[in-house]
This record gives structure tokens, C-alpha cells and sequence, in this order.
DNA sequence: ATGAAAGCGCTAACAC
DNA sequence: GTGTTAGCGCTTTCAT
């Protein structure tokens, strides 16, 4: 059997209670000398603390959860990566749910799962859908039940304490539009994720916005419905093409590929044919021919917040009482080649 | 506090033990009626197992550990949703050590970690470094000291019971050099991942294989060590071109990609002035414009036959005594537009 | 400054 | 069939 607190405890003629506090660094009352001693046997003997019966003692546990989409996606394998790297620094380990799955059904099992896997604390990163209110309702009682903190990106409302991490995402759609619009499109369509995904509808709304602000009535049936996917880039382009667009915006980086992809297929040439302009701003933008222009969403640094700022919350000696809050991040454009500049200034400032 | 086993017990007038045993699905010797009763007070208490108490008092833990690399490729980021999904669906959680950090000293840290984490099975998806022969066995050592299953890909050589699931990387190199080599290039170009990397090395093999079988002597001058990385592949690019190739076997997509970028950079045309092969088959490389031959690697077969085969394993009653064993994949040529036949027959039969 | 003892939630041998 | 009991490895009062 492993070694364990006891064997290391008889080795140094000390008991088991000395052990613990000697090694759980906490203001522990023992002589200095002692807790040497006792530290040096216990690496001589390879001694591991056993997490499962810490935890079981009352201590809280050092796992963390981490509700994750298809990761395949590399802006998303980033974001878990940067968490992930931060907190094991941090002596946590990382349970990773990544499940591309969705629907209730799965989100039940998923919280069963995480309410029997006694977390430490908990990163919900699934996508907010604003319509589910009473599936939402539910979720929140059985995991704000947990009593553990919960970070979260964008939507949810959680009562435990953690942090909303959002980005700005109805400003990146407005950017997106904006640029395309300035660059002198006029009729420009969108690829959309799931609308019933709140980041979707943000986009939406910031693209609709540029619109309107440049006297172009959003049109519905330039709002094409993807799914995030470069499968839904695809299906989108020939159908906005036969709409008469001159310029998309894909609410992701993804679904641009997709676009790209669809472009080569039917022989349309980006920019000459197309502009396109996409969000996100994975590293894979600028290997193509035409690069990929884009709102950069800092995955990196939201990501290395969560991770620091959830390290610090669960330091506190109460975080219990502690509340929630929310933080932004501001998009910005990350202009390339694959936006064409057809006029000279502002279509709407042409007359 | 959380509902415990003798919560539910007390409401349904039995013993701890009664419930442990309903709830546990085994053999269990109580009256079906009890089992449904107990069964549906807990359900309706919302009772949730407690794992940690569960494996301290002797369960096998439900804790997989996987150990990989920079899951930033989405090469491995499928690997790792694909394992992870079935290990989920199968009521196991995984634990993630995902770290691009290597070396000795992340080495022994990662081993130290999954000491005390009490997991019931490993996938070590690491790559194996044959010269590190000391090392290695310090780290076997550990590793299977756990006394748990452990899953490898390629190399590693652990006592634990476990299957070692390879891929023929030889081959795959020999097929993108053979097909380079038909397509009637003679200087050829090889990016490979860090030499020490025992799949490095069988990538570069293959291609050495297919140089000699062609009657070419391979020139060293015309591999560039690279890291798997886009950076490494454009780094490689211009030394490379320098050394007056026409055709280059990237020894992963990733760096091919590289190859594009820095290609764009330079003014070279891909495939007239460059043929270009990778290996992986990650999805992005047909959206490019032209899209990129590779050597197709399962990845997605193979983190199916892991995590099935590993879950079988574990659910047999004495996989203690078990075994280790290897199973290859096979490679394909998977072609697509980015090689460029310069020749009428092979250029070896044109004396 | 240190030890003894109780108990965290669950399981498994052993009783009845 | 079902209950009793004794731990699993660790933490934490409370004694000393």
C-alpha cells in the first residue's frame, strides 16, 4: 500500500496530527526543528498526500471543473489551456467536461456528474441561451447548491460567488459591420451561431446596429443561422451569394474558414468577389492566402484572468460570503487581406 | 451539509450498508422492492455519491488521469474530446494535464500530481524521447508504482497493464516521401518535429526509406528540425528554399501551415514553385486555397479504441494481473492539391 | 509544543 | 435479506 501519513508519523516518533499540520504549512504550532524533520522524512519515505481523504476530513478539495465546448475549436483549446496551465501552477487539478453534446438531457447528466465529483469550484464556459429560462432556473438552484464558487462567460446568473468573464461581443458584430460598411459594402450579409445562443444574438445586435447607424435597414434574410462550425461557413456562402452580398460577416473565425473553404468550391474570389471579415482571431488567420480579417477576442488573457483570479478567491479565508461580479473585455479589429475596399468613402455619405 | 447515504437510510428505515448495496448495482442480495424503494428516496432526496468517500474506503477511484501536449492543435485537441467523451459516457471523469511545458523538472511535478490524485487508470500521451533513458525509468517507475492501468501512444515501455497504441509513423513518413518522390521531386525538403521525439525520428526514417529506395542518398543539409509548431514550419521555409529544394514533407500540419504563411511571406507559390506534403489530416487543411496533401493519421479511431479499450479493462474484475500489449493504425495518403508533378515517370527511372 | 481521539461518507466483512 | 462494525487517510478539536 502507499505510504501514508501514519507510516511517516511512526518513522519520526511523532504522531499523525503533527504530520498533517507540518506539512499543511498553515500557521502550524510546531517547533521549527519538527516540522524539518518530519518534511525531510516524509520525502524520503516519497510520502503523497491523498487527496480523496482530505477532502473526506472537511478540507475542500482541489479539483476543479471545467464545462467546456467542442475544444477542437483552437480558440476554445486556448482559453482551456491558459486555464488549465494557471491553475495546476497552483497545485489544482483540472476535470475537464468538454462536450460538444448539448440539450437538456445532457446538461442534467453534466450536473449530476459535477455535484458528485465534490469540485472545489467551478468554470462554466457553455454558451448562455437567453430563452431556457426554466432550464436555467434549475441548473442555477443545483449548482449554486454545490456552495462553491462559479465563474462564468457571459449570461448566467449564478448566486455563487466567481466571476462573469464577458466580452463585449455586440461591439465586435458593430466593428465587424462597421468596417465592412466603411470599406463601402453595402449589402452585408452574416453568418450567425445558434441564435438562440446570447453571443450569437450580441453580434447580431452590433452588426444590426452599424447597419442602421449608416441608414441601411437590417434585412433578415442576410442573417444566415451557422452553428460555429466550418460546416455552417459552408452551407452559408452559396445561399448569401445568391442573396446578393458583397461582403459577409462570420460571427466566428470558424465559420469563415468554412466560408473560404465554400469560396474555392464555387470559384468566388476573396476579397475580389467577397469581403470577409470574421471574429476571433485564431492563430490559423493568417496562413491562408488571403488572410483572414477579424475582431480579436483575447482568449489568452481572459483566460489567465480566470484562472489568477479564481486562485485568489479560493485563497481567501471566506470567500463564502463573497459576491459575484461581472468583468469586460473590449474587442478589437484585426484587420488582414480579406476585406476589399470598394468605394471611396462611406456608401451612406455618397448622395 | 450535502445529503449523505445515512440520510436517505434513516428516511427509508434501513441501514447504511442496505444502501450502499442498492445503489452500488453489484450483486446485491437485498429485496428488489427494497432496492427500488431506497432507489427512489434517493433519487427524490437528491442524493449525489460522494467519490472521494467512496474511493477512500477502498472503490477503485473514477478518475482517469491524460497526460498530453499543446492541445492547441486541433489534431490533439479531437484526441482528447474523443477520449474524454467516452470516458464520460461511461461514468468516469477525467482529469486533464495539459501542458506544453516539458523537461525534467515538469516532468517530475506532473508525476507527483497524479501520485496524489488517486486516478484509476493513465493515458500518457506524451512523446516518447528515447534517449532519455534514465529518465524514463525513474519514470516507469513511479508510474507504475500506482498500480493502475496506464495507456501510452508509442514508446514508452510501462509494466502496468495497459495498452500502447502506435501509430506507424515510419510509414507514414515513407509514404509522403514516396509520393513526393512519384511526383517527380528529387531535392527534397524535410521539416521534422524535435529529433528527440522517438516520432520524429520514425517520420524521418520513412522518408530516408524512400530516398534510398529511390537511390537517393538523403542529405541531412535538407532536414530542418523543427517543434510541431506553425512557428517551426516557418522558420523552415526560407532555409530550406535556400537549399534549393522543390518539394518539402512537413512532419505535421502545423508546420506546414507554417509553411503557407511564411510561403505567402516570400512570394512563393504553392504547389508551382513548392510541392508540399504534411501528415495528420487536421481539418483545416482543405480550406486552404490550395488545399494540403497529407498523410492521414485516425486520430479520432484511435482516441475511440482508447478510451473503449480502456473502460472494458477496468470493468473486468482482475485486470490486476493483466497484461500490456501494442496495436498499430496505419497510415494513408490522403491528396489533395498542394504536390505538383514535375516529371513524366519517377526521376530515378529517367536515365 | 505535541498527542489522542473522533469523525468526514462510504464500503465490505461479518453477524443475525 | 438486512444490520453492525471497523476501517480507508486525513484533519481537527481538545487534552496534556
Amino acid at each position: 500500500m502507499r505510504v501514508t501519513i501514519r507510516d511517516v508519523a511512526k518513522a519520526c516518533g511523532v504522531s499523525c496530527a503533527s504530520v498533517s499540520m507540518a506539512l499543511g504549512d498553515k500557521r502550524c504550532r510546531l517547533k521549527p526543528e519538527t516540522v524539518k524533520r518530519i518534511r525531510e522524512t516524509a520525502e524520503k519515505m516519497n510520502y503523497r498526500p491523498n487527496h480523496a481523504a482530505a477532502s473526506l476530513a472537511g478540507r475542500p478539495s482541489r479539483m476543479i471543473g471545467v464545462v467546456l465546448e467542442d475544444i477542437r475549436n483552437p480558440h476554445i483549446a486556448q482559453l482551456y489551456m491558459v486555464i488549465s496551465g494557471v491553475l495546476r501552477e497552483n497545485g489544482f487539478m483540472v476535470v475537464g467536461h468538454i462536450t460538444e453534446n448539448t440539450g437538456e438531457e445532457e446538461e442534467e447528466r453534466l450536473v449530476s456528474e459535477i455535484a458528485s465529483e465534490n469540485l472545489c469550484a467551478l468554470i462554466w464556459g457553455r454558451p448562455y441561451e437567453p430563452d431556457r429560462t426554466e432550464e436555467n432556473n434549475r441548473l442555477y438552484e443545483r449548482i449554486d447548491a454545490l456552495g462553491i464558487p462559479v465563474f462564468t462567460m457571459g449570461g448566467y446568473e449564478f448566486a455563487s460567488p466567481g466571476v462573469n468573464v464577458c466580452f463585449d461581443y455586440e461591439k465586435a458584430g458593430y466593428l465587424a459591420a462597421r468596417h465592412l460598411l466603411e470599406a463601402g459594402h453595402v449589402r452585408i450579409g452574416c453568418v450567425s451561431g445558434p441564435k438562440n445562443y446570447e453571443v450569437s444574438r450580441q453580434r447580431l445586435e452590433g452588426y444590426f446596429r452599424a447597419l442602421r447607424e449608416a441608414g441601411i435597414e437590417p434585412d433578415p434574410k442576410l442573417v444566415f443561422e451557422g452553428d460555429y462550425t466550418r460546416e455552417g461557413g459552408s452551407r452559408a456562402l452559396p445561399y448569401l451569394m445568391g442573396q446578393g452580398v458583397t461582403a459577409i460577416f462570420a460571427q466566428n473565425d470558424e465559420m469563415a474558414f468554412g466560408i473560404y473553404r465554400s469560396a474555392r468550391v464555387y470559384g468566388i474570389r476573396i476579397p475580389e468577389e467577397l469581403s470577409l471579415i470574421g471574429c476571433d482571431n485564431v492563430p490559423f488567420d493568417d496562413v491562408l492566402e488571403i488572410p483572414l480579417s477579424t475582431v480579436e477576442v483575447p482568449t489568452g488573457e481572459m483566460g489567465s484572468f480566470i484562472g489568477k483570479e479564481l486562485v485568489t478567491l479560493l485563497q481567501e479565508e471566506e470567500w463564502a460570503g463573497g459576491t459575484r461580479r461581472t468583468v469586460y473585455y473590449d474587442p478589437d479589429l484585426y484587420l488582414r487581406g480579406s476585406v476589399r475596399k470598394v468605394g471611396e468613402g462611406m456608401p451612406w455619405k455618397n448622395e
